[in-house]
DNA sequence: TATCAGGTAA
DNA sequence: AAAAATACCTGATA
């Protein structure tokens, strides 16, 4: 037996496998940004935060080729008290898993999976989920039909299996994207270096491993721009799925922009127009709509149309089932997934592991804070009591009705009010999920609402007057969860929110991270002592993971 | 021929 | 566990 010596680290690694990471500790930054590359963030309270490592993130780890033996290190030098050994063999394992399965091509009519470990084949040879995807056994695995590419990678992954795919990829009919030295509005352009890092380390491997995976990156820092020098890279015909159309439009602008591609290359497939050009935008509504549940989903045909040599997914995350279901059955197509927060609540990220790909690369947000392409910002929460009559209310109320009254505790106008007045010269967007409680706001404090129901006429009028500082406040619904031609603030003040998204929390802070010269001030309102509370640290443990702390003030 | 309101779906 | 936003299509209006 090991004598337990305690050191002085900040870590403390227990066997259940959750690591426990000491805030104050001079250690901490350091520390985090090492359970950053392979651990998740799940609790984040004052002084102790606890990661969990899972299978997931040790293969995610893993494919980025980060060393086992860096992890160790590491977990070895951070540790306070020895490691215990069941820990650092599991993840070891898990690790190690990552590469044991491989699926490589054989021949033009079929596949082939090798398995590098006998334990392993012997598990997946009794499994009886699999059992049908085996058309003859080989030496080390098995053959099995091309056609059942993505679904083989979905089972083994269900079964706790990852598979890296080294089938390689159709190229899809060619297409030249040449970059500009200038863009249109005639500044000049180049990718940044991370931007180049991104989509080579996608390309990376050429024709069998490079083409298929997740470039995760924050708000704002160009995931156009790697999407077209992926293009570059591949030089094919691409298919280009975005959350609306606004999106889609601004890819079709950027890549205009950009490269020299001409108008008449790039096509839209929306309600409007509906032509398919060897680029061509749409929406992921357009691919799954149908008037009716009984009608099957006719526009999925087009990801096999076109000889497409690229597909990608913006703002991955959000990706619906039907195309989960589609994705299966392109597989020979490379596949660029992008988005700020590989994390869902849903706990489909298994699923876009198996379909889309392994994460190939991600940024840190305070890397791009240090280097000046995000603004610096600071988070505050503030913690409200209910006034008398909501608490009891909120007392007397079921559990599912609990979180609304919360959210709407008439107090936090107060807070808000007090928060404006502290910020004079600011730029200031209040942001909240529930209108009837924006449109109370907006009287208390004669401050223009926006919505989804106000025609995108007005909606834009509003913008422009706060661009140009006409006005310097303005009340933003959910739309400002969608739209991206949403003006730049500098303060942001979250009066509620949708329960415990970290999607969520990451994409609203993303709103006052263009640079500028001040820091910009995120404020964070909740009702103290309720589920809303409980919600909102759920909802911050992406950018606490990224290094954003919270300020606990209470009014 | 364009635009708008209303219904449906995910 | 639930509200809001989006985007499609259709049919009416000008």
């Amino acid at each position: 037996m090991k004598t337990v010596n305690p050191g002085s680290g900040p870590l403390i690694i227990q066997s259940d496998r959750t690591l426990m990471l000491e805030t104050a500790h001079p250690e901490y930054t350091d520390c985090r940004d090492f359970l950053g590359l392979f651990a998740e963030l799940v609790k984040s309270p004052e002084f102790i935060h606890t990661y969990r490592v899972t299978p997931l993130s040790m293969w995610n780890a893993a494919a980025l080729d980060l060393p086992f033996q860096d992890i160790l290190d590491g977990l070895k030098r951070f540790s306070r008290y020895e490691p215990p050994v069941n820990v650092l063999a599991d993840i070891e394992a898990w690790h190690g898993l990552y590469g044991l399965l491989t699926l490589e091509k054989d021949g033009d009519e079929r596949l082939r999976l090798r398995i590098a470990d006998d334990i392993i084949f012997n598990r997946i040879q009794h499994n009886k989920d699999l059992a049908h995807f085996w058309d003859e056994p080989a030496a080390d695995g098995w053959f099995v039909e091309s056609g059942n590419r993505g679904e083989l990678k979905q089972a083994l992954i269900k079964a706790g299996y990852p598979v890296k795919d080294v089938c390689g990829y159709v190229d899809g009919k060619k297409l030249s994207v040449p970059l500009r030295d200038v863009d249109l509005a005639g500044a000049p352009f180049a990718l940044r270096d991370y931007q180049r890092d991104a989509a080579d380390a996608f390309y990376q491997g050429g024709r069998s491993t490079g083409g298929s995976g997740i470039i995760v990156l924050p708000c704002g820092s160009g995931k156009t721009i790697i999407g077209i020098g992926v293009m570059n890279n591949v030089s094919g015909h691409t298919l280009i799925i975005a959350t609306n159309n606004v999106a889609a439009h601004q890819w079709r602008d950027e890549i205009l922009s950009k490269t020299a591609l001409n108008p008449e290359d790039i096509g839209e497939f929306t309600g409007m127009d509906k032509t398919l050009k060897p680029v061509t935008v749409t929406t992921y509504q357009m691919l799954t709509h149908r008037r009716n549940k009984s009608e099957p989903m006719k526009n999925l045909n087009i990801f096999t149309q076109n000889g497409w040599g690229l597909i990608i997914y913006d703002e991955v995350h959000m990706l619906p089932a039907p195309v989960f279901r589609a994705t299966t059955e392109i597989q020979a197509r490379r596949r660029l997934g992008l988005t700020a927060t590989l994390v869902r609540e849903d706990g489909k990220e298994d699923d876009v592991f198996a379909l889309i790909g392994p994460k190939r690369y991600d940024v840190p947000w305070k890397i791009l804070e240090t280097r000046g392409y995000i603004a610096e910002a600071v988070c505050t929460e503030y913690r409200i009591p209910l006034p008398h009559d909501e608490e009891i209310r909120y007392a007397l109320t079921t559990k599912r009705n609990r979180f609304r009254i919360a959210s709407e505790n008439p107090s936090k106008i107060d807070v808000a009010r007090e928060l404006i007045e502290n910020h004079a010269d600011d730029r200031i967007m209040i942001i909240g999920q529930y209108i009837s409680q924006l449109e109370t706001i907006s009287k208390a404090l004669d401050v223009p609402l926006i919505t989804g129901k106000m025609k995108t006429q007005d909606r834009e009028t509003l913008y422009a007057d706060f661009r140009t500082g006409r006005i310097r406040i303005l009340i933003v619904s959910k739309v400002a969860n969608f739209s991206i031609d949403l003006p730049d603030a500098n303060v942001m003040i979250q009066i509620s929110g949708a329960f415990g998204s970290r999607q969520e929390e990451a994409q609203r802070l993303g709103r006052i991270l263009r640079p500028k010269e001040k820091t910009s001030r995120f404020y964070t309102l909740v009702s103290k002592g309720t589920d809303e509370q409980e919600f909102a640290l759920n909802r911050q443990l992406f950018l606490v993971e990224q290094g954003y702390k919270y300020e606990i003030r209470y009014f």
